[in-house]
DNA sequence: TATGGTACGCACCTGCAGGTAAGTATTGAG
DNA sequence: CTCAATACTTACCTGCAGGTGCGTACCATA
């Protein structure tokens, strides 16, 4: 044996678990440039649902990505920003984001043909 | 104006909008070391459908990621290989996948522990 | 004539990621 | 005593990514 077969055998298996959601890296990438607070986000992405942004943010907090401070105040105030994990992984996001925005128009180019 | 709001002002849209497919960046990385053809493809990943397969493949060659080269012989024969716009794609995925090997332990740990 | 291997094409179906909309607790302002 | 603002919570529903299974065209060999 040893010659097993290779599911995810390229590191990607658990970083697309960590960041697979549709919104997950998004979210990652504004809670790393400062801390935001649950409406702060929520108006910088209106199209996400209430539900699903909860849901993201709870994953990645227990995926250890960001981290949730509860301010007890008159108005309830929750700040989350980027754990050193979470820090790593928008790095490691990086080059990908940075060939999106430079191949952007050329993918955008095919698809648009592709569809004639 | 100029202050719209950003649904993927990150440039991880077009990325994910190529490789998002569940198998494409396994794939994209098997075809990138070697020129694959279709049934070893399917040998090597024995979980991926034909259907997916073949339709990620198609994907994937319209996005310009990978050629497709077809072989007119006895058995009929087609090899998968990565192009240029592949290949850099694959590099620019690489850091994540060094990410993912890197924390895999840890991020399985943490789910463990979560599911109780 | 039949059988087997390759690389597909297609119709049908299911699960679940994600969306919608309503409700909750707290407290200060008016 | 109502209202507004925050940060959720919950029940319900839908779409579509992906899976299953079978059919096809080609030829070589036996």
């Amino acid at each position: 044996m040893g010659k097993k077969i290779q599911p995810d055998s390229c590191g990607l298996g658990p970083a697309f678990q960590v960041i697979g959601g549709k919104w997950k890296a998004l979210l990652l990438w504004l809670v790393h440039q400062e801390p935001r607070r649950f409406g702060e986000l929520k108006r910088l992405v209106p199209d996400v649902s209430e539900k699903m942004l909860i849901q993201h943010l709870r994953e990645m907090e227990a995926d250890g990505l960001i981290h949730r401070e509860v301010f007890h105040e008159v108005p309830p105030r929750v700040e989350y920003s980027a754990t050193e994990l979470g820090i790593s992984l928008d790095e490691a996001l990086e080059p990908l984001a940075h060939w999106g925005k430079k191949h952007a128009e050329e993918i955008a180019a095919r698809r648009r043909e592709a569809a004639e």
